[in-house]
DNA sequence: ACCAGTCCTTGACGCAGATCAATTGGGAAA
DNA sequence: TTTCCCAATTGATCTGCGTCAAGGACTGGT
């Protein structure tokens, strides 16, 4: 057999994400399976891709665009409950429904691997299940330390938060020194992140007019910030540990 | 080989509950590899069972009383980000060291396994490991559905939504019949109310005389609860759907 | 009986963030 | 260029919950 490049096979075929879902130790043969169950999926900005409660009958990755997990309540008051940047991975194995409202908010590729033939495969392939288990809990340290943003955190604190956990999910995607000024595009409107730290958009876009004032970002036009100064943002984050991160 | 009796294996030898990460395909070889390796510990109310940070080496169940999973920032600001009741699980297979304080609430039994040999078990026995990750996806539901109520819930609807949660599990623990009225005793203090609300102890206080008032529960004595209507006390918390648990 | 300690309740007041409302800015279509 | 549209900003006011403070109800110790 012509065994193909791993670090190739590694990022599953021509997709440009590495599958968080699949890891070193999957071999030629492993690879190969999730090539033939697999097929892309593109959603516009605004599109849902799933609705809470609807059988879903696929797992998958974010290949690019952003996804937001959502939740809401009769009344319309609506929590983000998980951010899906690309490479973040979508689906419950072993459940039959999904728990939350999947919507795009920018156009949006997902690589998607039918349920069933996954599920076989995580069952025989022991490493497989051992990284999902991985996954699931890194996404349950999340979700606690995001408990603690929206149970005892001011405002001014949430938005420096949710800039830091960007700034940083983005930093490590670019080769970039460590230590210049960090430069990305907000993924998401100022209700999003509204919706994000449980505020109104109108104090999410006081608090980042105050932060500007302060020299904490940089803000140019509505989405494009600079961050100086990491540290300072994560000690107006109220967060010394460089722990943090999300989804 | 003398196969012991299945249902009290599966209750773990002598420990009252069952513990969640042993299944119903458990076999008698697997039951015998655990009994092996545990132990009991108790602790004191109050005691810290593990520091957050600290090197941990076991995994285990709650056998009797009740511990927190608590998140501290420097200045003091404390939010409890999981509440473990009888059976519930504790701890990270795979992972070094703990993420959260853990701190006993009431005098509390716990049943051990060494982490070590119970990754190995895990590692070779696939049913487990899919336990394990059926109890994460459990837990990462129940963190998500709490940040809705962290998020945007009022005070009122917080403490209510607490209430459903402790009343529905010892509702589902106890044989009775489920449109009685559900009595039980509160397990938390009004300051660890607080702590996993995201308020003060004062406005738990408050709301608590308030829903007495309104006669959503009736309290005899400061901890003693009994709800006359569940699906009034859902109403206040603003949640239609009968889902909703918590770890 | 008395005291000390802990937990809880209640009141008065202030403030962070919600609500309501008006205006600005910037990109796309005509 | 003008117009439209939607995201975002900014101001004025309101209010739910936090803060500070005083006191009550148990419990266990002496």
């Amino acid at each position: 057999m012509n065994a193909p490049s791993i670090s190739v096979q590694m990022k599953c075929g021509d997709c440009p994400i590495r599958h968080r879902a699949v890891c070193a130790r999957c071999d030629a043969d492993e690879l190969t399976a999730l090539e033939e169950i697999k097929y892309y999926r593109t959603y516009e900005a605004g599109q849902t891709v799933i609705w809470s409660g609807d059988q879903m009958n696929f797992v998958g990755s974010v290949v690019s665009g952003i996804a937001t997990l959502t939740q809401t309540m009769e009344d319309g008051r609506t929590q983000m409950v998980g951010l899906l940047l690309p490479s973040d991975f979508v689906g419950r194995p072993g459940r039959e429904g999904a728990a939350y409202d999947v919507v795009a908010t920018t156009d949006l590729t997902m690589c998607c691997f039918r349920k069933k033939p996954f599920e076989d495969l995580m069952n025989r392939t022991p490493h497989i299940a051992h990284r999902l288990l991985e996954m699931t809990l890194d996404e349950l340290d999340a979700a606690r330390e995001w408990m603690l943003v929206l149970g005892r955190k001011t405002a001014r604190e949430k938005i420096a938060s949710l800039l830091a956990i960007i700034a940083r999910r983005d930093a490590s995607l670019s080769p970039d020194g460590p230590q210049d000024d960090i430069v990305f595009d907000l993924p998401l409107t100022r209700e999003a992140m509204a919706d994000y730290l449980g505020l109104t958009l109108e104090t999410v876009s006081r608090q980042m007019s105050a932060l500007k004032k302060d020299g904490v970002i940089l803000l140019e036009g509505k989405r494009h910030v600079t961050i100086p100064n990491m540290g300072r943002l994560m000690e107006e984050a109220g967060d010394d540990s460089d722990g943090g991160f999300l989804v």
